[in-house]
DNA sequence: AGCACGCCGACT
DNA sequence: GTCGGCGTGCTC
């Protein structure tokens, strides 16, 4: 008899994975991508099964194998090919395999479990005396109690773990490893099931068996069991009863937690397709029929009908049989989006967003993975989704940022929906209006097939755009301008609805004093508070600290304190000035708490109960609002401030996307671009809707500075509580870089390191923040040189003490 | 991440 | 002398 060997990545920051012994008994029921408990230095952990050998891993001597404690899982949680993806996500992004596992599972079934700690019986029979540890009153005769509130009621961590290690050792304590928040699990719903009927005699006799009948008979001889004890006294009497005379069965099944927030739309035919569409579907059609990897880059305008191409496309998969995963953006996955999915493919789709509560959750990707649900939408976590017999991923609105995660693991889904098609063999659809310079960079040279949807459906006309340089305006006329006031004011007459834009990042409303010029900031973060006109307090945009407004400054102690900036509430106030009477709907994130309030407000704007819509990126992108034919921009170039090297085309993508929310009925839409800039060439390619213009131009730009694409970019960012560590680390790490650099050279690994300096958010969530970057010219330079960085600072003391985390293919930077 | 080990300053 | 701080290293 053969052993068996597991190797495990543990659900914690291991760099490695780990090896033990399956136990005999153990080793028909584990399979790879199954959920384990492991024994880890002395304590418990849990990881999940990366692979199963029968040779006994190839290890240096002195590691003794442990053997597994238990198999958590009746079936694997990670399918094959995700777990594949998940080690190329681990070696690309530099990350532990474990904590990648941890990101591509739901909620809860990543944990790892706690520490607790309990009185033995022999702790609980010592009578307490005024010389106890001090930690032993904490616990009671039954309870158990976290390591983390042990430490809490201790001055140190270290001092807590120590007394608990001789209370241990006395033999007064004993530790258990438990989940800190239950396990997800199916919620199950038992039903009572008529089959007999129990003689009349016995009914007459009691007033609770003809109730419990009653109801039984009323529903159809099927009825909850909560119901019929909710309803009928002695219900769990008369179920026993009549369940041991064979009258009635008692059915117990999973119950399937839905959340919802769309609009049933009724069955509809789907609409016919225009000839583009069609050329479109062909191209795609026999990459599912015959399935092999091609990324096709679709290339449609606003309106042209790109959703009817998924619909018609995740079809084609389903008639094979096939499966389908449909990333959105963050806020893209709007209701409507739902509803139409909901309307063409029913019970057959699930919905993957950061608004589903656990439970509805936690049944959704069962469904998905036990294949129920073979069309998944949602939002950059579901690219981790299960799907079964995949045949076909979408991506659309490709560009958004918000398809790359900043914090922890920094991917980005865009690039991992790209190589799972590849893994899996099957097409890639990029679907956008303003696709990202990268995928233009990869279409132009071949490797992405373009496929183009030029026109908007029915040969609906595109938006005119106007500029309105705002330098030129008066000062009363700073938030609207003239022409916009104008505009509002004709299209309201018209019986039309308006849309006004106001991108808020960067320019939010800040408090600053009269005196001495001080802006207040957060205490915690390096940016300025801004003002809340509702609440009345100032917020800290990033970390959520908030303050009442002070009485008077405090740096210099003296008054005025004065506002400035425009936010959203103040547009909302000069709209009502400039359009009297009109009815005004805000939307940003004070306005919406969560979907409903967004249904509510978008509700109200479709079935014309508002004539001015006002918003932040939130209503940028993916609703379709047929009666707006006005869209103003306030500030169209404050994106062009950020400090980064994207932010000319993170502009005209926005700009573009705005502008695409005019007119998408049956009457053509009208923009107006307020800027301080109207001669810059981001405005310019707007204006006059040269999308491509601006890509050429841009990507010439980019490959005379050599930046993305035509080089690779990671950015090593240095966090500490001190300023001074984090920029001696950050000092440390870029001398150690450029050592690495110079001499990786020799062997033909092209690096450059540039910085170290401050990152433009200096101070965040009361962390001091330094970062550097890396450029290289091939992605396998980056890989080879970043390894071997990373493997450096490890054994670098000053990196020891800071926190280093690494973004590949950087899109913030802040 | 946790947890142990081990080496130094300040208390009985 | 020991208690308790934290820096260093390991977990199959």
């Amino acid at each position: 008899m053969k052993g068996l060997f597991a190797e495990i990545a543990v659900f914690s920051a291991l760099e490695q994975t780990l090896h033990y012994v399956v136990p005999e008994d153990l080793s028909d029921s584990v399979q790879p991508g199954m959920r384990v408990l492991v024994p880890l230095g002395r304590r418990e952990s849990t990881g999940l099964v990366v692979g199963l050998t029968a040779e006994r891993p190839d290890l240096p001597d002195r590691v003794a194998l442990r053997s597994l404690l238990a198999v958590l899982d009746a079936r694997p949680v990670l399918p094959p090919d995700l777990l594949d993806i998940c080690r190329w996500i681990s070696k690309y992004y530099f990350y532990p395999l474990g904590e990648v596992l941890q990101t591509a599972l739901p909620p809860g079934l990543g944990d790892a479990p706690g520490t607790f700690y309990r009185l033995t019986p022999a702790g609980s029979e010592k009578p307490s005396g005024p010389d106890d540890e001090p930690l032993l009153p904490l616990f009671t005769r039954t309870g158990k109690v976290s390591l983390e509130e042990c430490i809490a009621a201790f001055p140190t961590a270290s001092g807590a773990r120590k007394h608990l290690r001789v209370l241990e050792r006395a033999g007064l304590i004993e530790r258990v490893f438990e989940w800190k928040t239950p396990q997800p699990h199916a919620r199950i719903t038992r039903t009572a099931v008529l089959i007999g009927r129990p003689a009349e005699t016995r009914m007459k006799k009691s007033a609770d068996l003809r109730r419990f009948m009653e109801m039984l008979e009323e529903s159809g001889g099927r009825c909850g069991l909560s119901e019929l004890r909710r309803e009928v006294g002695n219900a769990g009497y008369w179920l026993k009863k009549l369940e041991e005379e064979g009258l009635l069965r008692i059915d117990a099944e999973e119950e399937l937690r839905e959340f919802s927030c769309a609009q049933c739309l009724p069955e509809a035919a789907p609409p016919e397709l225009t000839p583009a569409q069609r050329d479109v579907l062909e191209a795609v059609l026999p990459c599912i029929e015959r399935p092999r990897f091609v990324p096709f880059l679709l290339h449609g305008v606003t309106g042209s009908g790109k959703t009817e191409i998924y619909l018609r496309l995740i079809q084609a998969a389903l008639d094979r049989n096939g499966g389908s995963l449909v990333l959105v953006p963050e806020i893209a996955l709007s209701t409507q989006m739902e509803a139409l999915f909901r309307q063409r493919f029913g019970r057959l789709v699930a919905i993957w967003h950061s608004g589903l509560p656990p439970g509805p959750r936690f049944d959704q990707w069962r469904e998905i993975l036990n294949g129920r649900k073979p069309v998944v939408l949602g939002v950059r976590s579901a690219v981790f989704m299960p799907v079964s017999r995949p045949a076909l991923i979408i991506v659309d609105e490709e560009h958004d940022s918000s398809y790359k995660q900043d914090d922890r693991l920094r991917y980005h889904a865009r690039d991992v929906a790209i190589m799972r098609a590849r893994a899996l063999g099957i097409p890639v659809v990029l679907g956008s209006a303003t696709p990202s310079l990268q995928s233009t960079h990869h279409a132009q040279h071949g490797r992405y097939q373009v496929l183009s949807l030029p026109k908007r459906i029915l040969d609906r006309p595109l938006p005119t755009i106007e500029v309105v340089n705002m330098n030129r305006e008066s000062s009363r006329a700073r938030i609207l301008s003239h022409a916009l006031q104008q505009a509002l004011r004709e299209t309201l007459e018209q019986g039309r609805q308006a849309l006004l834009f106001l991108n808020r990042r960067g320019f939010a409303t800040f408090i600053l004093c009269g005196s001495c010029g001080h802006v207040l900031q957060c205490d915690y973060c390096s940016v300025s508070l801004t003002y809340h006109n509702g609440e009345n307090l100032l917020r800290c945009h990033y970390c959520g600290w908030e303050r009442d407004v002070p009485a008077s400054c405090p740096a210099c102690g003296r008054s005025p304190l004065l506002r400035h900036g425009v936010g959203t509430e103040r547009l909302e106030a000069e709209a009502a000035l400039a359009a009297p009477g009109a009815r005004i709907v805000r939307i940003d994130r004070d306005t919406v708490a969560g979907p409903k309030d967004m249904v509510r407000h978008l509700d109200a704007v479709r079935h014309a109960r508002a004539d001015i819509l006002i918003g932040t990126q939130m209503v940028a992108k993916g609703h379709d609002f047929p009666n707006i034919t006005l869209v103003g921009v306030i500030n169209a170039d404050t994106a062009l401030q950020l400090p980064d090297y994207r932010s000319g085309e993170i502009t005209v993508q926005l700009l573009i996307q705005v502008a695409g929310r005019a007119g998408r009925g049956d009457s053509p839409g009208r923009v107006i671009l307020q800027t301080y800039n109207p001669a810059h060439y981001t405005i310019q390619s707007v204006s006059d809707m040269d999308y491509a213009g601006f890509c050429d131009k841009e990507l010439e730009s980019r490959e005379q500075l050599q930046y993305p694409p035509f080089a690779r970019f990671l950015r090593l960012l240095v966090t500490a509580r001190e300023e001074n560590t984090a920029r001696e680390a950050a000092g440390q790490l870029a001398a150690l870089s450029r050592e690495t650099a110079s001499e990786l050279r020799e062997s033909g690994c092209r690096a450059a390191v540039l910085g170290p300096s401050p990152a433009p958010l200096t101070r965040l969530k009361d962390r001091y923040r330094w970062h550097l970057f890396i450029k290289t010219w091939t992605n396998e330079e980056m890989q080879q040189f970043v390894e071997t960085v990373l493997k450096r600072a490890r054994d670098n003391p000053a990196l020891r003490r800071v926190q280093l985390s690494v973004d590949r293919d950087p899109m913030a930077n802040l």
